[in-house]
DNA sequence: CTGACATATCTGTCAAGGCATATTTATTAC
DNA sequence: GTAATAAATATGCCTTGACAGATATGTCAG
């Protein structure tokens, strides 16, 4: 029953977005949700590094993530507010032209579409739109 | 000459946004350049805060400097980049709408628009706007 | 010298990266 | 079916660096 002009967290959600690891998580959910251990593959070896940006985005309502057996799938969500929420679509927007990020990608796409993927992730569930092609 | 696209520097661009004492000095620079000491009469009596965070939204290139005599004017400025210009500008549309900042923008104009200045704000130049219908 | 503003320094807090470990779920052994 | 194990992810702890707030001091214009 609180309304749902909540008072929204300006400061969290512009912290949310200052770091470029997070942009970079962000990034490879732009198409569709993803598996974290194809974020990790891309990203960097370091596992609790992810998880923990992947927490910091979750609490300042930009991502949401659905479990599915042994693997949990992170996808944006529309923040909380209706201002936040169009920036957060234009900032989503302006990832598209970073370079970074566009390597990012194409990495994503080379590991989770390659024929043989490499042994930790020969099961691990790929990203839905990058196999429609498959 | 160096490219015009210089590479933005988007986590420097966020965590200028980052920080509610920065958002207020933003919104109280909204309709107009507005002299450092009224943004300290109105936001806190700690000079030196005011000061820093007025460096660093300076080094994100948001906003801008225009020496007056003993005083300085600051003002909103363009970031070097099209989309981070955008994006900007929604967010100081988006302070219209926070409550503390508007109870600042009203502050500011009670304070400026006095009859009577405080004995320290007396000859300071006022912002022009909210001295147009005096 | 005084007034307006900036910068240096100190302290506390937060967050990032790295490593170890806990938690949840699926799998295998019995 | 239950116990032990392994895989995927999350969380705790530690160290380090950035930065916010406060006070003191420096700079620059009148």
């Amino acid at each position: 029953m609180s309304k749902n002009t909540k008072k929204f967290d300006m400061e969290l959600f512009f912290r949310a977005l200052a770091d470029r690891t997070r942009l970079r998580l962000l990034s490879l959910m732009l198409t569709d949700e993803i598996c974290v251990c194809f974020l990790v593959a891309v990203i960097g070896p370091n596992q609790p590094k992810i998880s923990r940006h992947l927490a910091y985005l979750r609490r300042a309502g930009l991502v949401k993530a659905r479990r599915d057996g042994k693997w949990i799938h992170y996808s944006t969500t529309e923040p909380n507010d209706a201002n936040a929420a169009k920036i957060f679509r234009e900032v989503l927007d302006w990832l598209k032209q970073d370079e970074q990020m566009n390597r990012d990608r194409q990495n994503l796409a080379n590991v989770c579409c390659a024929p043989q993927l490499p042994v930790q992730l020969a099961s691990a569930p790929r990203p839905i739109t990058l196999t429609r092609s498959l």
